[in-house]
RNA sequence: GGCGGCAUAGCCAAGUGGUAAGGCAGCGGUCUGCAAAACCGUUACACACCGGUUCAAAUCCGGUUGCCGCCUCCA
C-alpha cells in the first residue's frame, strides 16, 4: 500500500477492543424497540425500521426471504439480522447482559464509526459488494439507535477484473500488487486506475497498463521539457500557479470524484502546452515563462492530489532507464560507445553506416533520438 | 427467481435534455539526412435493440437482449 502511495488511515480499530461500545449500542437498540431477544442471540427487527431498503432499493415486500438459505426460526422476520451471537464452543467470546457470545457482523461498523465520528458523519466509503445487506443494516442500526442520519454520502466502488475476470483465488488469477510493481511503475498503476470512474469495475489487462504507463511518461515527458527551458527543476512553491487547469480538475473532482474526466484535463494541458514550446521554440519570453510557470505548478498540485507525478522529472526518466537496463541487461557502455560511433558517422554525413548504428541498437530494445542538443536515448 | 448496476468509435473511457472530452492504435501531413519525440489534420452521420415523451434524447419513460454484483455463514 506504501509503495503505491496509499496513506494510511488514521485509525486502524478492531471490533474485539471495542466490545464495551458494541453492547452499548445493542442495549439501546432493545430499549428503543428496533431489537429483540432470543435464545442466546439478539436480533435487529427490520420491520420497526421504515426506512430499511432505502439505501440499495429494495422493499421488504419484495424480497423473496430465503430463497437459497432456510431462514433461522428464531427471527421474526427473514430479514432480521443479529446483532449479539450466542457463544459457540470454538469461537472467541465475550461477557454481555445476554450472556457470553460475540457481536454480530455490522454492529462493529456502527459502533465503531459512531465512536470515532459521532453518529452522523460525512462519507462512508466500501465496495459496491457491501451495499446490500452490510450497509443497509448499517443505516438501520445507526439510526435505529440514535434517531439521526448516519452518514451524508456513500461512497461504493466498483471491482477489479482481470481479462474480464472476476480476480479471486478460486479463480487464481489473482495479481499481488508486488508483482505488479516489478513491472509497471507506482504512478502508471494509480493513473491506470484512477482513468475510470471509480465505482465502474475496470478490467485489468497488460494493454491498459502498458498504455497508463505511456501516458504518465507522456506527462512526465512534458514536465521534463518544462523543467529544460525553464532552466529549473525545482517544484514550484504553494501560491503560484492556481490557474484554469486547477479550476478545471476541481471542478471535475467536485462531481463526484471524476478522475476521468480531470485525467483528460491533464492531457489536452500536455498537448497544449507542447505546441506552445513547439511555437516558441525553446526561447520563452517573460510572459512565456509565467504561462510555463504556472501550468507545472498546477499540473504538480493535481499530482499531489491524484498521488503521481510526485517524482523530479529527470530523476523519473533515470529511474525508469536504470529499471529496463536492469531488466534487459544491457550494457550501457556499449550503448554509449555505438551512440558516440553514429555520431561520428553523422558527422560525416555517412548515413548508411549511423542507419547501420541504429539498427543495431534498435535490436537491442535502445531506441534513439536525436536532438538539437544531442543525442538522447532511451529503452524501448 | 428477486433487487441493484452497467451497455458510447478498432480498444480504453468522460459525457444525465440542446446536437459526442481525453488516451491508445490507424491513416495523411509538419519537423528530421532518414528516424524518434512533439505538433497539425482525420477517425461515432441509429451512443446494445424496440417503442414512447419532447421543438430537441446517448441523456427522460416503458419493453427486450447481454454482462456484472448482491440476495447465506464469514469478513
Amino acid at each position: 500500500m506504501d509503495a503505491l502511495k496509499v496513506k494510511r488511515a488514521t485509525v486502524e480499530p478492531r471490533a474485539m477492543d471495542h466490545i464495551g461500545e458494541i453492547i452499548g449500542v445493542v442495549e439501546r437498540l432493545i430499549s428503543r424497540g428496533h431489537a429483540y431477544k432470543a435464545g442466546g442471540d439478539v436480533f435487529f427487527a427490520v420491520e420497526t425500521f421504515k426506512d430499511y431498503g432505502k439505501l440499495s432499493g429494495r422493499r421488504l415486500e419484495e424480497m423473496q426471504a430465503g430463497a437459497r438459505v432456510e431462514v433461522d426460526e428464531k427471527k421474526r422476520n427473514p430479514f432480521d439480522f443479529v446483532l449479539w451471537k450466542g457463544a459457540k464452543p470454538d469461537e472467541p467470546m465475550w461477557d454481555s447482559p445476554w450472556g457470553k457470545g460475540r457481536p454480530g457482523w455490522h454492529i462493529e461498523c456502527s459502533a465503531m464509526s459512531t465512536h470515532f465520528l459521532g453518529n452522523h458523519f460525512d462519507i462512508h466509503g466500501g465496495g459496491k459488494d457491501l451495499i446490500f445487506p452490510h450497509h443497509e443494516n448499517e443505516i438501520a442500526q445507526s439510526e435505529g439507535a440514535f434517531r439521526e442520519q448516519f452518514v451524508n454520502f456513500w461512497i461504493h466502488n466498483g471491482f477489479v477484473n482481470i481479462n474480464q475476470e472476476k480476480m479471486s483465488k478460486s479463480l487464481g488469477n489473482f495479481m499481488m500488487i508486488k508483482e505488479i510493481l516489478k513491472q509497471y511503475h507506482p504512478e502508471a498503476v494509480r493513473l491506470f486506475l484512477l482513468s475510470n470512474h471509480y465505482r465502474s469495475p475496470l478490467d485489468f489487462t497488460d494493454q491498459a497498463m502498458v498504455e497508463a504507463d505511456a501516458g504518465l511518461e507522456k506527462i512526465y515527458a512534458l514536465l521534463h521539457r518544462i523543467d529544460g527551458t525553464l532552466g529549473s527543476s525545482e517544484p514550484a512553491g504553494d501560491g503560484q500557479g492556481l490557474g484554469g487547469l486547477w479550476a478545471s480538475f476541481c471542478e471535475a473532482m467536485d462531481d463526484d470524484f471524476n478522475t476521468a474526466r480531470g485525467i483528460g484535463l491533464i492531457f489536452e494541458t500536455v498537448r497544449q502546452l507542447n505546441r506552445f514550446m513547439d511555437d516558441i521554440a525553446g526561447k520563452p519570453g517573460e510572459r512565456d515563462e509565467g504561462r510555463l510557470q504556472s501550468v507545472r505548478c498546477d499540473l504538480l498540485r493535481i499530482g499531489g492530489v491524484l498521488g503521481i507525478l510526485t517524482e523530479a522529472s529527470s530523476q523519473f526518466f533515470e529511474q525508469r532507464k536504470a529499471d529496463a537496463l536492469r531488466r534487459k541487461g544491457i550494457d550501457t557502455a556499449l550503448v554509449e560507445r555505438l551512440i558516440g560511433e553514429r555520431a561520428l558517422a553523422r558527422r560525416e554525413k555517412d548515413w548508411a553506416r549511423a542507419d547501420r548504428i541504429r539498427d543495431e541498437l534498435s535490436a537491442m530494445d535502445i531506441l534513439i533520438e536525436d536532438q538539437p542538443e544531442g543525442t538522447t536515448w532511451k529503452v524501448k
